[in-house]
DNA sequence: ATGTCAACAGAGTGTTGA
């Protein structure tokens, strides 16, 4: 089974990109963040007639998350991240398909740092390292993946100290993330390519993907059971060099039915 | 410090967020 994750930054405009990559590479089950669109504008139909289906949080502006499927039934089992009522961000969907746990998130990015933004997202993600422990706890196949917003080690930027005041890549983030994946998950892409640069995002800027100054952001994290199910996994990088496509590059896995 | 995008409000371009 193939599950990916796309952050597409905005679903409306990025709609012909995102067609064409999920008629070209057919995955599974598809994790979308960062919508950008409350739930009555999602295109909808356009990815019903190429054989998508499943659940939306959208928001108006900004955020938004989506778990599609082809083919397979999708149980929704959350649309919020538990731990704080007041939270009215849509960056969080949970659903179970081929008896797979798949949380779908995106972190808030925390920029510009210190300042309230970051604040938010240190608590966001200490919400999230409870539920992640929660999920463990279930002893069952969960996969966690989405926009971690977070830059993991230096290996993951092309040049690490101009990232250090970034709220990506500061020592609270890259500290949060650690103690998530060693809770007992498994960081997927890392696993199969341990020394070389993968990145999913190239900031607009510079032309940051034809420099190839690129980060890895987008990550997939396996809970034990699943460790020696992964077969592949890759990153899409050559969808980040379309036209009108996200900043993102769409990242995937491969897993033993 | 800069740079590039998209959504929004509201009608031209500035603001916000990334």
């Amino acid at each position: 089974m193939k599950i990916a994750t796309y952050n597409v930054n905005g679903i409306n405009a990025r709609l012909p990109v995102l067609l064409r990559w999920l008629e070209t590479t057919a995955p599974d089950v598809v994790c979308l963040q960062e919508l950008k669109a409350p739930t009555e504008k999602i295109p909808e139909q356009a990815i019903a007639d190429i054989g998508y289906q499943g659940i939306w949080q959208g928001q108006k502006s900004w955020n938004g998350v989506a778990i599609l499927t082809r083919n397979l039934e999708i149980q929704e089992v959350s649309r919020t991240l538990p731990g704080d009522e007041e939270d009215t961000q849509s960056r969080y969907l949970e659903a179970v398909v081929n008896n797979i746990h798949i949380g779908c998130l995106y972190l808030p990015n925390g920029n510009p740092a210190p300042g309230p933004k970051f604040d938010y997202k240190l608590r966001w993600f200490e919400r999230f390292n409870t539920h992640a422990a929660a999920l463990l706890a279930l002893n069952k196949p969960v996969v966690l993946t989405g926009d971690f917003n977070v830059i993991p080690t230096e290996q993951d930027v092309y040049r690490p100290e101009r990232w250090l005041e970034d709220a990506l890549f500061r020592p609270e983030s890259r500290s949060a993330f650690k103690i998530l994946v060693d809770q007992g998950w498994t960081d997927a892409l890392r696993k199969l390519y341990p020394n070389e640069p993968i990145y999913t995002f190239w900031d607009y800027f510079r032309n940051a993907y034809e420099r190839n100054a690129g980060l890895r952001i987008d990550h997939f994290l396996l809970s034990p059971h699943l460790d020696s199910s992964l077969l592949a996994a890759g990153v899409d990088s050559d969808v980040r060099g379309w036209e009108k496509t996200s900043d993102h590059a769409p990242v995937w896995i491969e897993l033993a039915d």
